[in-house]
DNA sequence: CCTACTTTACTGCCTAGACAGCAATTGCCT
DNA sequence: AGGCAATTGCTGTCTAGGCAGTAAAGTAGG
């Protein structure tokens, strides 16, 4: 309510500009790297998002649907469909667990292995496409200053 | 194919790491922003993304679905039911060109004058909200940064 | 004028994610 | 042992965006 309110952090209501705040830059930038990544992964017959999954599990990093969902903002609706679809492509196994048969555990075909080396330099010709004229310094904070941004996104959202 | 290849940017096999990576960190920014916008935008009974386009029309940059598109990466499809939903609500309001009667001027109705005002306060809020302990130096460091990837983004990918 | 091309908005159809609800399984607690 | 809450994976249902196709309206060139 108080004119002090508008000082309380790096925008206000005054210099505020939808088309050229963090937000919609964020936003877009975000959009764009998708999208070059789904561009070059057609013609290895996967998606952008199917790439994020499949790199998980491949890193042994998501070895259960429910502990891919934990770490990727998918409800575990989602994922199941979503594996559902590397199976299709039988890029994934789903076995059942013996020591708890709630689970299902996930692993890679044989086709699945055969992918996955081909999945990392996609991502790193992306990237660096869109770094051209980036030095090693500026990339290191770039990520620092993103990485606070993503620190404060996990406080509780103070008052006002 | 030559080693000096893994030299043309700051990203190399040896170095990528797919959960600490730009890619990663820009999709999780951009993802927490939007849901937070749409968690304060509830009470206001709209979206994110319907928030983004009403504040374009409001704004006087976006008159028409056409110029809509060209501008937010949504196809003419897609923006039709967006604004079908927008129209139920009885925020806007089509208008069909008498000078070119293809077009068809979008508006803001009494109800969506009324809501207007309210919107760059959210946005306000969500941003220094993901900020707190940012310089305006800072600020106008990574928004720069962020800029400059954009500008690469359109640039066509260059070999390898 | 008349044809060919473009632009604009809209409509099916398909894919994909969110939410809620479900059954099976497990661990905990008394 | 028995009851109970939590976890896991799956299924309907809804919303929403992408793609292709269409009709109406405009534009350019002969």
């Amino acid at each position: 309510m108080s004119p002090r309110a508008a000082s309380q952090g790096p925008y206000t209501l005054a210099t505020y500009n939808p088309d050229t705040s963090l937000g919609r830059l964020v936003s877009e930038v975000s959009g764009r790297l998708l999208a070059a990544l789904d561009n070059e992964m057609t013609e290895l017959g996967i998606t952008g998002a199917q790439w994020v999954i499949l790199m998980r599990i491949a890193g042994g990093r998501g070895s259960t649907a429910a502990e891919l969902c934990r770490h990727s903002r998918y409800d575990t609706g989602s994922m199941t469909r979503m594996l559902d679809r590397l199976e299709e492509k039988g890029l994934i196994r789903r076995v059942r667990s013996a020591s708890d048969r709630r689970r299902v555990h996930l692993e890679l075909t044989p086709a699945g292995r055969l992918l996955h080396p081909q999945l990392p330099p996609v991502a790193v010709k992306v990237l660096n496409a869109h770094l051209r004229g980036f030095s090693q310094d500026e990339v290191a904070l770039l990520t620092a200053l993103l990485q606070r941004m993503l620190a404060n996104a996990d406080l509780p959202a103070t008052a006002s």
